[in-house]
DNA sequence: TTGTAGGCGTTATCAC
DNA sequence: GTGATAACGCCTACAA
C-alpha cells in the first residue's frame, strides 16, 4: 500500500504538502497540486483512514445500536440513518443488541474503543450508567425510539401515549367493551407510554381498568402469541386486543387463528407499527403507524448537529403517530 | 481518556507490560499484573482501538454491502453475520448499495481506506475489476446471493436454477399451462439462473418457452408490479406466475388484486424467497425458501476462516432451496 | 520477566 | 506557500 510519502516523492514535494491537497484546507501551488493528482493517480494511493483517524483523534464511524436487526421497524429506521450517514460522511456500525443488556454494554464497550464519532441507540436495557459512560468519553448518544430517563443525549420518540389513546378510542367507537392489551417489558418506555394511553382512553370511556385483559410480553412474536392465549385461556373473554408492537400483531393474530377465532367479528386487533406489505395480510390490519424512516433521519440529522456543536442544548423530538382504520377493528354486523 | 501510559505510571511499571498485561500474551509478574489490573480500574482506561488497529495494520471491521437494507431477505442474512461477527471479535458496518453501482464504488473506497478486515458483498453491479481492488489489497471478499464471475473471492449461494425448477415443474404438475415467468436484472446472477431454472423446467415438460410470458423487471415491488400489469396488459394471459424475488411477488400480487383478479383461481403464483409472517398472507404464498440466516453466517464463518487463513483455496459453496407449497398454486377447481 | 525505543500513516505546528 | 518535525496511542523487537 502506498503512503502519503510515496506520493511525495514521485511528486517531488514533500509529504505536508501531498496532505494539503488531498484535504484541499490551504492553498496550494496548481503546479505543485497537479503533480500531487498524478502521483495518486499512478499510485493508487488511497489515504489510510486509521491512521487519520488516530492523528485526528476521532473517527468517521456511527455506531448504531438497536434492539432487534430482524424487526422491520428497525430495518427502515436504520435505512433513515444511513442515508444522512453517507450524505455527510459517516459510516453506519450496526450492533444488534437482541432485547439483551449485556450484549448492549458490550456494544458500548467497543463503540468506546473504537472511537465512535456517535451513538445512536434503542435502549434494550435501563442501564442508565453504562449508557452515560459514552457522552462522559465525549462521545455523543441520540437515543431512538425508547427513551431512558438520565441519560445525558438527545432523543428522538413518537407520541406512544397519544397512539395508543387513538387506537383504543377508535375501538370504543367500534362497540368493542372488553378491549385487552398486551404491551412490552416495564423497562422499556414504549411499552409503558403505549398501556398508559390505553388506561387513559378506556378510563376516558367512564369504565375502569381491568387488569385481567392487561398482559406485559416481551415485544416478540412469540410473546405477543402466547399472551394472546392466556388472555383466552384464563377467561377474560376480550372482544378486541391492542397490541403494542408489530411482532406481538403477528403473534396474537396466529393465536387467534389457531383457536378458530375470526378477525374482527369473534376479537377485533389494532396493532402498534405497519407491518410490512399490509395490503397483503388478511383481514387487513388496523395499525398505529410511526413514521419509521423519518425517525432514524432524525436522529442521524441530530447527531451531526451534535458532533458539529457539542454544546448545544438537548433536544427531544417527538414525532406523530397516525391511526390507519383498516378491517380488524371494524365491526361487520353485530 | 487515559492512555496506557497513565496506566504504566499508576501501576509503576512500564507502558509495555500493560500492553503485555492486556493482550496477555506473553507471561507477566501476576503482582504487576494485578497493579496494572487495579490501575486500568482506577483510572476507567480502556485501550484505543484506534492505535491498535494502525499499529497492528488491520481492524476488526467486517463492511457489509447489501443491494437492499429493507428487503426482509437481507436483513435475516445480514443477522447472520453479525452473530458470527460478534462471537468472533468483529464488528460489521452495515452499507446500503440500494441496487446502485455508483454507491457500490464508493462503498468499496470506503472499505478500503478504513482497512476493513474483509468485506461481505450481494453485487449490485457488475464491476469485476472495482470489486478486485479489495483482494488486490489484502482485503478479503465474500460474496453473497450473488456471484459475480472473474472476482477473486468466496461465495456463498443457493441453487436458484434448481429452485426455479421446483417451482415450474409444481405449477405444471398442477396443471397450469401458460406460465409467466417476472426474474430480475440480466447483470445479477440470481435474475439469470431462476431464469434458467424455469425455461429448463417449461422444456422439459415438452413446451417451448414462450418469450410474451418473460419480464426482465427490477427485484422491486414497483417493479414487479409493472411488470404483471405488462403480462396482463399485453395479451399474454398467464395463468400462472412465477416471480423471481418476495419484493417482486408481492408488487405482483397487488397488481392481481388491483384488477379484481382471483390467486389461485385466476392466476397462480409461486414466489422465490420467503414472505415475512407468510402465514398471515392471504391466500398463502408457495415460495422457494432459501436459508437466509445459514447464507450470512456461512459468509462470515468463511470470512473468519479466510483472515485466518489468507491462501486457503477458494471456496463456493451452494445451500439447498426449498419449494413450500401454499394456498396460491394450488388449483381449488377447474 | 521487564524496559527502551522505534514506527504504524496522518495531520498540525512551526519555521522559512 | 512549502517543508521539516512532532505528535496521535499502541505494539513489539531488542536489549538488559
Amino acid at each position: 500500500m502506498a503512503t502519503i510519502y510515496d506520493v511525495a516523492r514521485r511528486a517531488e514535494v514533500s509529504a505536508a504538502t501531498v496532505s494539503r491537497v488531498l484535504n484541499g484546507r490551504r492553498t496550494v501551488d496548481p503546479v505543485l497540486a497537479e503533480r500531487v493528482l498524478d502521483a495518486v493517480a499512478e499510485l493508487g494511493y488511497r489515504r489510510n483512514a486509521v491512521a487519520r483517524n488516530l492523528r485526528k483523534r476521532q473517527t468517521n464511524l456511527w455506531t448504531v445500536i438497536v434492539s432487534d436487526v430482524e424487526n422491520p421497524f428497525f430495518t427502515a429506521m436504520v435505512r433513515g440513518v444511513e442515508d444522512v450517514a453517507s450524505a455527510t460522511g459517516f459510516s453506519v456500525v450496526l450492533c444488534n443488541s437482541d432485547e439483551n443488556a449485556e450484549k448492549e454494554s458490550n456494544y458500548i464497550a467497543v463503540a468506546l474503543a473504537e472511537q465512535a464519532a456517535g451513538v445512536i441507540i434503542s435502549p434494550s436495557s435501563n442501564r442508565v450508567e453504562d449508557l452515560n459512560l459514552l457522552p462522559e468519553a465525549g462521545c455523543p448518544v441520540i437515543m431512538i425510539d425508547r427513551e431512558l430517563k438520565g441519560v445525558h443525549g438527545d432523543s428522538v420518540l413518537v407520541d406512544n401515549e397519544h397512539g395508543a389513546e387513538m387506537a383504543i378510542t377508535h375501538l370504543i367507537g367500534q362497540g368493542y367493551e372488553r378491549i385487552a392489551c398486551i404491551t412490552g417489558p416495564r423497562r422499556v418506555s414504549t411499552a409503558t407510554q403505549r398501556l398508559r394511553g390505553y388506561g387513559k382512553a378506556i378510563r376516558a370511556s367512564g369504565r375502569p381498568v381491568n387488569e385481567a385483559l392487561v398482559r406485559m410480553a416481551d415485544f416478540r412474536e412469540h410473546g405477543g402469541h402466547d399472551a394472546m392465549a392466556s388472555l383466552l385461556d384464563e377467561g377474560a373473554t376480550p372482544d378486541a386486543v391492542f397490541t403494542a408492537n408489530n411482532l406481538m400483531t403477528v403473534g396474537a393474530m396466529e393465536c387467534l387463528a389457531e383457536r378458530g377465532l375470526t378477525v374482527p367479528d369473534d376479537v377485533a386487533v389494532v396493532g402498534f407499527d405497519e407491518l410490512p406489505w399490509a395490503d397483503l395480510v388478511r383481514p387487513s390490519i388496523t395499525t398505529v403507524a410511526q413514521p419509521t424512516y423519518e425517525e432514524g433521519r432524525t436522529a442521524a440529522e441530530l447527531l451531526a448537529k451534535r458532533i458539529a456543536q457539542p454544546d448545544r442544548k438537548l433536544t427531544r423530538v417527538i414525532l406523530p403517530t397516525e391511526l390507519r382504520v383498516r378491517a380488524s377493528s371494524t365491526r361487520s354486523s353485530r
